[in-house]
DNA sequence: TGTCCACTGGAACGTACGGCTT
DNA sequence: AAGCCGTACGTTCCAGTGGACA
């Protein structure tokens, strides 16, 4: 064996022992056999939806609740059950989860639906009414009840209105065999009232509100998840505590503690130390932070990104407040360095728009009185971070140098 | 108190592209 | 091959507007 410059690296991994068990349990996704502190909304949800084991059809249902307070798990939980006893006694249930961030068009939704009814469409190219006829004439060809989960439903009808589940809750009526139920899942507490009246009358036959977890139950839900997955001794007494404290700090999320309690352990055992600390897991805080924002940066198109670069020109500018008349100013004169086309200030907008959506900018729409009307824009990240990440980019580094100075002396 | 700035943001439309049906 | 259709990205047009100032 010849000596490998990663041989210390492997060996360490290889001997010292791991502070994992199962790494899969600390994950938002899993599932575990019990979900404290939620035996209402279980209980609640088994009941409507058991209904499909006698044959009637479960209510549709709106499930409400801010990240992380188990609406998207407790649906897993209950449909994962239903599916197993439904298979026992023989009755053709159908359970779809419906991730509307990815699932975000009408389109899609109804694509999505034929292919768990078994019908095979394009992802693109068709109507899609024809779509929906498709859909619909093969869910109808047997008798079958199906269960469509809308996760973060706020998402679709953003982008596509009320059109798709207009025509779902309608469906029924044209149904001779199949049934079909809708369990529409929201973060989002006002979403309801901006629905078409008709679909939200029918969507909300049964309501159910999931309430944040508080310290103490997230210091449960880490607890019970933390046996299985690390090895005895590897947490600090206090670090289960403090994640779950950060945590509800401003929500009881959930998924918050657990990436937490995951990342600072993932940090401790990176640093082949063998029992995970407090400090680990105010690293994780910070870590966390930057990966979002990173992700959410580096995955920008091209314009969205001039666009980002003339805020972050600006606020290194000496300018006390950033106007979108000052920043499409610099924007063009970017897109003249960089030599890419520039889009107009309508769409220049959009993006800004979309970006303070994504939280990478702060927007707000300011009367300046006789001065007119502009919106006022801040990043609200560190303006390191996104130097950092943006230079990165082929085009951005064209004019990583630029500065605003010389265009603000007009003013 | 009315005016009027410098925008905002909705709506309709254009273009390029992938992919269907006939 | 022609004629559609959905999606993504963009443009053009323009009515609407909060509030400082004359």
């Amino acid at each position: 064996m010849t000596d490998h410059p990663l041989d210390a690296i492997f060996d360490r991994f290889i001997t010292s022992p791991s502070i994992f068990k199962n790494h899969e349990v600390l994950r938002p996704s899993h599932i575990p056999d019990k979900l404290p502190h939620r035996d209402y909304e279980i209980q609640f949800l088994g009941k409507a939806l058991g209904s499909a084991l006698r044959n009637n059809r479960p209510s549709n249902m709106f499930l409400y609740g801010k990240t992380g307070t188990g609406k998207t798990i407790v649906s897993k939980y209950v449909t994962k059950y239903l599916r197993q006893r439904a298979a026992e006694i023989g009755k053709n249930v159908i359970l779809s989860i419906l991730n509307c961030v990815e699932v975000d068009t009408d389109y899609r939704v109804l694509a999505r639906l034929c292919e768990v009814v078994g019908e095979s469409v394009p992802f693109t190219g068709l109507p899609t009414d024809v779509v929906f006829k498709r859909f619909k004439t093969k869910l109808d060809s047997k008798k079958q009840l199906l269960i469509v989960i809308f996760d973060e439903l706020d998402k679709l009808h953003h982008k596509s209105g009320d059109n798709v589940l207009y025509q779902l809750t309608r469906i029924n009526t044209d149904l001779k065999k199949a049934q079909v139920s809708l369990v529409c899942i929201t973060n989002d507490l006002s979403f309801k009232e901006t629905l078409d009246p008709r679909v939200r009358s029918s969507l909300s036959e049964e309501e159910l509100v999931f309430r944040p977890y508080n310290a103490a139950q997230l210091e449960d839900i880490l607890g019970e998840r933390a046996v299985d997955g690390f090895n005895d001794g590897v947490l600090e007494p206090g670090v289960v505590s403090l994640c779950a404290a950060l945590a509800a700090q401003e929500w009881g999320d959930a998924r918050r503690a657990l990436d937490l309690l995951r990342v600072a352990a993932e940090l401790a055992e990176r640093s082949s130390e063998e029992r995970v600390t407090e400090v680990h897991v105010r690293k994780a805080t910070k870590q966390i932070e930057r990966n979002t924002v990173q992700e959410a940066l580096v995955s920008l198109p091209v314009q969205t990104k001039i666009v980002l670069w003339s805020v972050y020109v600006l606020e290194k500018s000496d300018l006390k407040v950033i106007t979108t008349g000052d920043l499409y100013k610099v924007y063009q004169e970017l897109c003249r360095s960089t030599a890419l086309e520039p889009i107009t200030p309508r769409r220049a907008n959009s993006l800004l728009n979309e970006l303070s959506m994504l939280g990478i900018v702060n927007t707000k729409v300011v009367s300046m009185g006789r001065y007119g009307r502009t919106t006022k824009v801040s990043l609200s990240v560190s303006a390191r971070e996104v130097r950092n990440i943006l230079v990165e980019d082929f085009h951005i580094k064209k004019v990583s140098d630029f500065t605003a100075d010389h265009l603000l002396e007009k003013n």
